[in-house]
DNA sequence: CCTGTAGATTGACTGTTGTCGATGTGAGTC
DNA sequence: GACTCACATCGACAACAGTCAATCTACAGG
């Protein structure tokens, strides 16, 4: 999975004409596909709330996210599923309970992938 | 839109137990919800590649992102209607072209937001 | 004005996703 | 071995999202 960037200085095109510049595309479509995967298992309110509270837990087993959660038991099941596959986080079979716990690289990674400017900054050439 | 993390050292949960232990949720709804939107017009490999062409041109206009992009014009259209809703891009009518461009502290934000575990450092309780 | 063009909007179609009730599964417990 | 409990899976349904053909809008140039 590499960054957005990964060309940044590239001729700006004109402003007059807008002939066929050809631009490339600097993130492949396979890099596109893995990065959106992962995007998409965060792009969900009850995930990131869930993600939210196996981070401040630091361990959390699955019957301790139904109530603050609101959703029923397939649910958080299913929702634990979306982001154990997108990597983000794992789960442990302990006697009874399933914990689960943050990857965090994996979140870094995704972090990373999204460095389109290096911090805030931004200048096309100029 | 604060950040997952906010709280990272309450009570681990017992072992054999696993009682009520009424987890609060330190992400809000309405923030989960609104970081949520804007993760997800960032979760499509489509819009991924089309901000990475505008991040490497600095601005480009909708006639640029057609071809390289394989998709049709109103889909094209599309995509750049669902960036700009979420903040993260711009786009400038000049003459007969829409220069689009990146907004580099929306995708901060988001990369802020995304910060649960100071980078890549993890650990429960010990 | 009239025409050509960039691109936004609409409508339709299809595939995907969030949700829950019902049911299955497999590990503890008596 | 039967029961219980935590969790996964299935089936169904409604809402949503990506795509394109067709159409509309607005601007530029004659």
């Amino acid at each position: 999975m590499t960054a957005i960037r990964e060309a940044a200085l590239l001729p700006v095109a004109d402003e007059t004409v807008c002939g066929p510049v050809v631009t490339e595309v600097p993130l492949a479509e396979d890099d596109a596909l893995a990065l959106a995967a992962v995007l998409s298992a965060l792009a969900d309110p009850v995930r990131l709330r869930l993600l939210s509270v196996v981070a401040a837990q630091g361990e959390v087993c699955s019957c301790h996210l139904q109530e603050p959660l609101g959703r029923s038991q397939p649910t958080i099941s299913h929702h634990t599923r979306v982001l154990a596959e997108a990597g983000l986080i794992e789960g442990d079979k302990r006697g009874k309970w399933t914990w689960w716990r943050i990857v965090p690289e994996r979140l870094s990674a995704v972090r990373d992938a999204l460095v389109v400017i290096p911090n805030g900054q931004h200048g096309p050439a100029g």
